[in-house]
DNA sequence: TGCCATTATGGCAGATACTGCCACATTGGC
DNA sequence: GCCAATGTGGCAGTATCTGCCATAATGGCA
């Protein structure tokens, strides 16, 4: 897999295994339809253990036998049992870079990123929709579980890479240093990595801030 | 393990097995010096094998092999085989958690951290004295191989929330919020790691720039 | 110096994660 | 209703990592 730099694919799924990709986003055909169920429920299964028993304590084939497949099957639609929890963060990445397709070139890669990231917030605004409601049960999963934590931050790293290549085509390299741009995208990340968990820690304390308005308040308190 | 956050044990090697810590900073005494010669060998060895064969062809024994040791041993002093190779990460963690006791609380968290951070770096700014030298290396080594990526990831993330805590009752909560020290702590990292990441990629590129210029410029342009 | 508690090491078994390969079933298009 | 493409399961094999036990090296102390 070349991967030439580019998130123009919004609806890959890093799955080695079926659907290799026929513009699946515009039609989804029953075949891609049965699939994402599949994958829905695979995470399902992998989000209630994890929940129960914990993360170290559940195992590949565990998942698989609640989830009604083979342990051979669950590789074929995720790559460890850790990114099996993680199919919030990847809606929330599939509408990043639905975002960042529409980002102006000539305008400050600061700006337009932080632009697009509080674009994509909204869509968690409302604490009750369900969006946010897993959003925020996976990352209260995750404070727990060290092994999740890392899997997102592998899952973001390898995210990363592609995305600031792609910037880097998009914004050209007349005048803007590759250093401005991964700085750009490096604070950006980390403001809302931020935001993210202290959303997730105020919403176990009792406090019903919302996604956004956290988003709002750290962007300013970073300058 | 408790860990009771705090930043003070500036020797503590992670390593379930031997050395309970009995201020061996102070008096190095001969089993601890042996101790840190057989994990420096295990690491010079890991590099070599990664750099030689890469990170995925290369297996645990081999370098238990190429070290001199079993493999049961080699798991005793580090936790995975990406773990033998960031000893230079490691140095430079101790080194931060100690600039990091210096800290002034009554002083703004995101200009503290950047002094620290400022003169940790210090300490790289020969390019051709060994400590720099073994950070390029490691570095050159990670910029190809998403596995030392991930884990360098994972390591940073481990310690993040245990400095995080730390600089939480360092700094009291007397009108620092814990979104801001959040914030400071890891918008400085971010900075950090895109520091070394252009310091690597011009070093390759031929160029001779140090850490601590990039690092000034990238803070400046950070804002 | 010699004994003893501590600690370091190695070997072994076992659990789990993950992959390649093959056979078989299912599916969607013609 | 046939055929190629695709999804699934089973199996074997490799690698990572851990617990347990036996043994060896070490350092302190009488």
């Amino acid at each position: 897999m070349p991967q030439k730099s580019s998130f123009s694919d919004a609806s890959r799924t890093d799955v080695p295994g079926p659907s290799t990709a026929e513009l699946p986003a515009a039609a989804p055909g029953l075949r891609e339809r049965r699939r994402r169920q599949t994958r829905a429920e695979i995470s399902q299964a992998a989000l209630r253990l994890f929940q129960e028993y914990g993360v170290d304590a559940t195992t590949v084939d565990g998942i698989a036998n609640a989830a009604g497949i083979s342990q051979r099957t669950f590789f074929r639609y995720f790559t460890s049992k850790e990114e099996a929890a993680l199919p919030a963060h990847q809606d929330f990445d599939a509408a990043l870079e639905i975002g960042l397709l529409a980002i102006d070139p000539s305008g400050s890669p600061r700006e337009e990123l932080e632009r697009v990231y509080q674009q994509v917030m909204q869509g968690y605004a409302d604490n009750d929709a369900p969006q946010a409601r897993s959003m925020l049960l996976v990352n209260q999963l995750i404070r727990k579980e060290p092994l999740l934590r890392a899997a997102l931050l592998k899952h973001n790293a390898t995210r990363t890479t592609g995305l600031v290549d792609a910037l880097m085509d998009r914004f050209g390299r007349d005048g803007v240093s590759d250093l401005q741009i991964r700085l750009a995208f490096e604070t950006c990340a980390a403001v809302v990595r931020v935001a993210f968990e202290v959303w997730v820690t105020r919403r176990e304390a009792g406090r019903n801030d919302n996604l956004p308005d956290i988003y709002a308040s750290a962007r300013e308190l970073a300058h």
